[in-house]
DNA sequence: GCCGTTTTCGGCCCGACTGTTTTCAGTCG
């Protein structure tokens, strides 16, 4: 059983404790060593082989016995044993807002549902506001809530949810009510899929209600949840949850922190809090024992923003997009945080598309956009010749490509087109184009474009096949369009950035918005193997060499620093990694 | 169930909003 199984296993332990009513701080201990082994970089089998796994923060004793049981045999009978008469339509009911545990515990003893389905008709039918603690509202709700979920489906994309919290916020910002204001929560922390928008503002007292009620109504609101003083809540049109709190501008550095999260960094910076003899919320700092009511508690340490926050607990300022508590915190105490990508370090991209396969704009149309961008060079990627439905070059083409290549670049002073190919792996491993072609590239990425089907094994093998050959550089969107269904395909990472550390091949991130690829853990392990990483848009006209915004925020989160990325070289630093002179 | 700069027992982050209640439990983030 693999690293992904076991965590999700541990999870599900951790929900079905919630739903017995065991001691939440032990089922809270199962969701946490889920994390850690998602976290996980080295092999899980190796782990529990040399017993390192009780070393991993989280882990004790029980779970890493529950872990080697799911290694050793694939089952454990402390899973099987939780999962017994727990029928799965009931843990499906969890995702229904507004219902938890402790209600659907009730709905499924007292009434016996263990299905959406049935918790659907019972609700129809009037059988639920009967029951001790639930009543019309409740009951009411909970059918919302069903029809939520079918119409939403979990999660949103990063660039989807963007655009939706961008409109929104824009027009709370500009009130004139309005002191400070920012996009909080895992938006603001660039996370690849987002569950919900969180706004947070500053603003008067007497400003509060005219502000709530601007945001509440709204063009793009659909449903309103909750509305508070201080807190709304709403289903935008978009499909997704957006929540706004308004607070006193001297809160408002500990609001904004409290709602960037994660959960997990939060909650770590509270402990590290009251090792200071305070409290943290996220309203301020205060005396341990005094923070029972708002406005009572005796207030200490002033801050005026975030940074103010980090400093008072002795720690370098953490950005958001490396507050997930998988050892910021500690790095952040030894000076030893990164230097964070930024937008502005990227001097180009690889593996662009052009009119030649299925590209919208020309080659000099697309070096002209570039150069609008402020980069100095920019990596060409038509497809291959078994691409057909893409446009594949021919050998004829690809002649016709260079030569005016060369024009452009005798032309353009200060800027240069490399010239390579998206050279598809064949269902074998090996490559589209012979060796003679692959040759008369400056630099070659190779990707997968058919024949989705194959297992995680198969895939893995043909790609590391590929990876291999001598004339490759960097191997193009790992895992296919990963948020796209059609044709993503599973892939052992660890092993796939394992051979690229062996081969020496460079690993790109796609920045295009449906390809988010690169899981932010994973560019911290190729990181640390030496491995090179090339934030690419996967470009297809002009507009899509922006794209790579995307990718950078993934970067950021990855440990990774301007060395660790080609884009970030200069032109010669670029000339001298392909070796071309 | 996990963990330990005061601990091997006794903590484990904290507050807003809702609905069902007559003072609070459940849920969410």
């Amino acid at each position: 059983m693999d690293k992904k199984a076991i965590a999700e296993i541990l999870d599900e332990m951790g929900t079905l404790l919630e739903l017995q009513g065991a001691n939440p701080f032990k089922s809270r201990a199962f969701h946490n060593a889920s994390r850690a082994v998602e976290g996980l970089t080295s092999d899980i089998a190796g782990l529990v082989e040399s017993g390192g796994i009780r070393e991993i923060d989280g882990i004790g004793e029980k779970i890493a016995l529950v872990i080697s049981d799911l290694v050793q045999q694939g089952e454990s009978k402390d899973y099987d044993e939780l999962r017994k008469g727990i029928p799965d339509g009931v843990l499906e009911m969890l995702r229904v807002q507004g219902l938890g545990p402790k209600k659907v515990k009730v709905l499924y003893e007292k009434l016996k549902i263990k299905s959406l389905a049935e918790l659907e008709a019972a609700a129809k039918s009037d059988k639920l506001s009967a029951v001790e603690g639930f009543g019309e509202k409740t009951q009411e709700n909970i059918l919302k809530g069903i029809q939520a979920l079918r119409a939403r489906g979990e999660k949103t994309i990063y660039p989807k949810a963007v655009s939706a919290a961008e409109r929104v916020f824009k027009d709370v910002i500009t009130r004139k009510e309005v002191i400070r204001g920012e996009i909080a929560g895992s938006l603001r922390r660039k996370k690849e899929v987002i569950g919900d928008i969180d706004i947070v503002v500053s603003a008067k007292e007497s400003a509060r209600s005219a502000l709530m009620d601007a945001f509440t109504s709204h063009f793009d609101v659909e449903t309103v949840i909750a509305k508070g003083d201080t807190k709304s809540s709403v289903v935008l049109k978009a499909g997704i949850n957006c929540d706004m709190r308004i607070v006193d501008d001297s809160e408002y550095p500990f609001t904004l922190n409290y709602f960037t999260g994660s959960k997990e960094h939060n909650i770590e910076m509270r402990s590290r809090a009251k090792k200071y003899g305070w409290s943290l919320n996220e309203y301020g700092f205060s005396e341990l024992g005094t923070e029972e009511k708002r406005g009572k508690a005796k207030r200490i340490v002033r801050c005026k923003d975030e940074p103010d926050i980090y400093k008072a607990l002795e720690l370098d300022y953490i950005p958001p997009e490396l507050r997930e508590n998988t050892g910021e915190i500690e790095a952040a105490e030894e000076e030893g945080l990164p230097r964070l990508v930024e937008y502005n370090d990227i001097r180009g991209t690889f593996h662009c598309h052009t009119k030649y396969s299925d590209g919208v704009n020309t080659l000099e149309e697309m070096a002209d956009g570039a150069r609008k961008l402020g980069w100095e060079y920019l990596g060409i990627g038509d497809h291959s010749k078994v691409a057909a439905y893409a446009g594949g070059l021919s050998e004829e083409k690809v002649k016709r490509q260079f030569k005016e290549i060369d024009e452009l670049n005798a032309r353009l002073k200060g800027f240069r087109l490399f010239k390579g190919t998206e050279c598809d792996i064949l269902p074998n491993g090996e490559l589209d184009w012979p060796d003679k072609v692959l040759s008369s590239f400056e630099y070659v990425v190779v990707s997968i474009h058919s024949s989705f089907k194959m297992t995680e094994a198969e895939m893995t093998k043909r790609i590391i096949k590929a990876l291999k050959t001598k004339y490759v550089t960097m191997l193009g969107h790992p895992t296919g369009r990963l948020l796209l269904s059609r044709d993503a395909y599973p892939l052992d990472m660890i092993q796939v950035i394992n051979a690229a550390a062996d081969y020496g091949k460079i690993i790109e991130i796609n920045a295009h918005p449906l390809r988010l690829d690169l899981d932010w853990r994973l560019c911290k392990y190729a990181a640390e193997k030496g491995v090179m990483i090339a934030i690419n848009p996967d470009a297809h006209n002009i507009e899509g060499l922006d794209d790579v915004r995307f990718g950078v925020g993934t970067a950021r989160k990855g440990w990774l620093e301007k060395k660790d990325i080609l884009n970030t070289k200069p032109l010669s630093g670029v000339l001298k990694y392909f070796n071309i002179h």
